[in-house]
DNA sequence: ATATTTACCGACCGAACGGCCGGTAATCAA
DNA sequence: TTGATTACCGGCCGTTCGGTCGGTAAATAT
């Protein structure tokens, strides 16, 4: 039913997905719906505590590695694009809110903190060097993780492995696109 | 006043806010602002235009340019970077539209058409050489534009020059992170 | 001074929404 | 078999929304 909802909400946006809709689409009525849960803000909740808990699950792993900071922080955004693959529809939906009730100011604070894990990581590795040092931290971190976070806009979890994504957006990010 | 809805659009969202919030906004009642627009919709239409006029005025200017097309294609980037910042909220408001309406397909068809043109602008520049072949043009597009429609998360209009902003982001895009 | 246009307002409408309630039918434990 | 739990439903309520309508007052034109 989470699935249901959550496809929903990507679909049509949060605000313009109404129980009722939610409820045909199980091929049952809304009161049916309100047996399950107390709310359509729940559903808001759950799915955004998916993807938020599948990120930082992933970026306390990374951070536990004893590796060179560059290194983690490339481990990092790969393992990033991995979970948003893999969670696709619970980040999308959490990529999308603006805040607007107390779950959501929440779950953009928990999002402000991942950013600053990485805005951490690409710090170190620009004084372990091996990054440039001539971008702020904070703004390399979010263009990297605004890169990551665009493929809600157009990845399609059909359209080929997260695997070749994550090789293009970590060789962009790491290497550029130039060759000459 | 369209500033004023699009302030608000931004805030709350689209759907969030109602004639009602945006009357009040300007101080006038709702029944005045259905005396100047035709309704909700007409403003979402406006903004998003000029959000797009500004994209696809940019694109065609610098592929009128006598260039390689490396140069064409880091030249668009960067451009693109500066018309979403001197249309900061407009563009915000066009990005966060999901097609729900035939005014909001329209849209997107129109930003599909828009990467198109940087797609193929990679292309160019991976047959005549100095972008790397190994990444499919599509996606590498779609990671560029990317980076630059995050923008719309995290800058803000006052916080230091947009070129500051735009020269980061062609760094990393062209250049990548990595100094070793 | 008069006519016309422009800007505005209060009151209202129908529709859609999130959510609630009382009741029913199936499931399951004893 | 029976008692309780679970899943479900139709119908309803209060609210909010986008939008309309008839009318008023100020500005502008002649």
């Amino acid at each position: 039913m989470l699935a249901a909802a959550v496809r929903l909400f990507n679909e049509r946006g949060y605000d313009a997905t109404s129980m009722f809709d939610i409820a045909e689409s199980l091929g049952i009525t809304k009161s049916s719906v309100y047996h399950h849960i107390s709310g359509k803000e729940q559903l808001l909740q759950m799915a955004m505590d998916r993807a938020l808990d599948g990120l930082f699950e992933a970026a306390g792993e990374v951070c536990a590695l004893d590796l060179p900071a560059p290194e983690r922080l490339e481990r990092l955004v790969r393992r990033s694009v991995l979970v948003l693959a893999e969670r696709f529809e619970y980040v999308t939906v959490l990529l999308r809110v603006r805040g607007n009730t107390e779950a959501e100011q929440h779950a953009l604070a928990r999002r402000r903190d991942f950013d600053a894990i990485v805005t951490d990581l690409v710090k170190q590795a620009q004084a372990e060097g091996g990054v440039r040092p001539d971008i702020e931290p904070a703004t390399a971190a979010r263009l990297i993780l605004g890169m990551v976070n665009s493929l809600t806009e157009w990845y399609r979890p059909r359209s080929g492995g997260a695997e070749a994504i994550a090789d293009a957006l970590t060789r962009i990010a790491f290497e550029g696109l130039r060759t000459a």
